[in-house]
DNA sequence: GCCGCTTACGCCATTCGTAAGGATC
DNA sequence: GATCCTTACGAATGGCGTAAGCGGC
């Protein structure tokens, strides 16, 4: 049994039995893993995947079992080079941030730039998708942290850090009726507005259905987009209300709308970072999640990291997390 | 990396960074050894063994880090095999069993005759030891099982099942004064008398001193032994009175003795079998445990073995165990 | 007929064993 | 001086790439 046999099977599955494409993403050549893969076999004296003619048709169960064993194992190897790297220059390395866009244009960039200047040796990877998107970058070891505000916890191998909660505002032109009104805004006096605000999954879109629906009402969405630059284009145009998230608006660029405060209209959301199970963690990640969110110190981290699926979340039971 | 240089630190580790005796326990060259520890840490670019001169003095920091991987690593590998091994032939493999005397003596033979009547082609290996040494053994992958009543809670990275409880009985000569009473025996009593029974550390001998300890006596003990068969022989010689698990009493081998029911003095004691956690089961080996503990079904072991070590206690505490 | 896996073969890298060298206790 | 690790070198194994074969879709 060599690691690499257990890499080939892995990415074999991964690439939908395609043994051709598996050999392309790893730039070696099809016969080899083809090779590779019968010699394991023929080794466990178990099929991984089962044949029909010359086509690999589908996974056996052994092979299932087989398959997530190796993964955990080229998981810890990953470890292994992550310690010594650790031991050898713990200045030196890479981290990989994958999150979406409202975190990746609002909640970021000053942590970034602190982060960048204190480790300029680390190589900084960061890839925006949707929430199911980074969680399973996260989940396939793509990615070292999965920032987002929604879906993180479909993924049942990832641990989940509150970092901190936050609301939405209303925003609207100058001249719309709303932004001249000194009452606070009701529920009732936006369903009466078209709309325009994230597309489902995404920023904490679902809190905000929830809040019309429990008063019986039908917002009228007209228009969703997947980032607030989108909807704000839109609220200039004249589209609708806006709704997005309180850290979405810059008093400064955005000085052509008005934001209205909405956080007695809806539940607050949290932003939480998602973390691979059994991630070996450079001491710069550490620090990392600390500066985004204070309360993340490397014993509370460590001991979410190692506590079991249904334990973590007491962890945060005492603690009041930062608002936005 | 390969596999095999992460066995070669692991043994290194093990024979006490020896890596000459290393090379002849793996049936390897001495150089081969060095060569690849070598070629390890410079891909990991961190020393795993810190030398003075030509020898490893010990473990660098990142060694133990590495190495702990690395023992994870090749556990996984070991399940990899077992699980192709069961998907292949699951009547055929083998199963390591560490025990004491009492359980290899007494409890074990009727259920080892079913098991290899039922799976004559698992190949089955018994070690016995001390409680603290078949822990050990379990502990680092040389036997599946610890069968045993003390000791075993001292390493955390076993999984305890409880399986039967049981106590002890006195044994005296025929001729002996205690042989013919009515009444039961007490402490007091037994106090009086030169006693021969186990060794510190086997066979629930704690609970037995624990006994005499909250009643403020001490007993006499004039004669220990690690087994109940070298107990029975200083018994019938008239060294003294013997206290042995009720278990070790034959009625027909043993009927030059007299068994004297202690039940009422001695709080009874639990075996308990260890498994490494993360060890992968075979069919035959849950089969196994159910003959030994009718309650130890395949589902209760299983939620045993993926519980925290904080949780799995909790699994036991609505099962009655049965008395031998 | 195209795509995709298997087999065959040759090159190169790597591993392993033996033998000699040098340091430490 | 004995023990033990390192270096050096040669043999054998094994992985990998190219080219040809063949069975599905």
């Amino acid at each position: 049994m060599k690691l690499q046999q257990l890499r080939y099977i892995r990415e074999v599955k991964r690439h939908n039995l395609n043994v051709s494409a598996t050999a392309q993403s790893l730039f070696t050549s099809q016969p080899g893993i083809s090779k590779q893969i019968r010699l394991l076999e023929d080794e466990l004296g178990v099929e991984i995947f089962a044949r029909s003619g010359k086509h690999l048709t589908r996974v056996t169960p052994a092979g299932e079992s087989i398959i997530d064993l190796a993964g955990q194992v080229l998981r810890l190897t990953d470890n292994i080079k992550g310690v010594a790297q650790e031991h050898s220059d713990e200045r030196c390395g890479s981290m990989a941030i994958a999150t979406t866009h409202t975190q990746a244009r609002y909640a970021l960039p000053p942590v970034i730039t602190e982060f960048t200047h204190q480790y300029p040796d680390v190589a900084l990877h960061m890839q925006q998708g949707t929430p199911r998107q980074i969680a399973q970058m996260v989940s396939e070891g793509q990615a070292d942290f999965a920032i987002a505000t929604e879906s993180l916890e479909l993924f049942t191998d990832l641990v989940l850090l509150p970092c901190y909660r936050w609301n939405r505002c209303v925003l609207v032109p100058r001249d719309h009726p709303l932004a001249h009104r000194d009452a606070p805004l009701t529920l009732e006096e936006l369903a009466e507005h078209a709309l325009v605000t994230y597309v489902f999954g995404f920023t904490g879109r679902s809190q905000l259905d929830d809040a019309f629906n429990a008063q019986g009402l039908v917002p009228n969405v007209v228009l969703t987009a997947a980032d607030a630059d989108v909807i704000k284009t839109y609220v200039r145009l004249g589209m609708g209300v806006g709704i997005v998230a309180d850290m979405a608006v810059d008093e400064t660029l955005d000085d052509d709308l008005v934001a209205l405060k909405a956080d007695h209209l809806f539940a607050s959301s949290t932003t939480r970072i998602g973390i691979r199970r059994g991630t070996f963690m450079r001491g710069y990640m550490y620090d990392f999640l600390t500066r985004f969110a204070p309360h993340l110190t490397r014993d509370l981290v460590d001991a979410a990291l190692t506590a079991g699926p249904r334990h973590e979340k007491s962890l945060f039971d005492s603690i009041r997390l930062p608002e936005y």
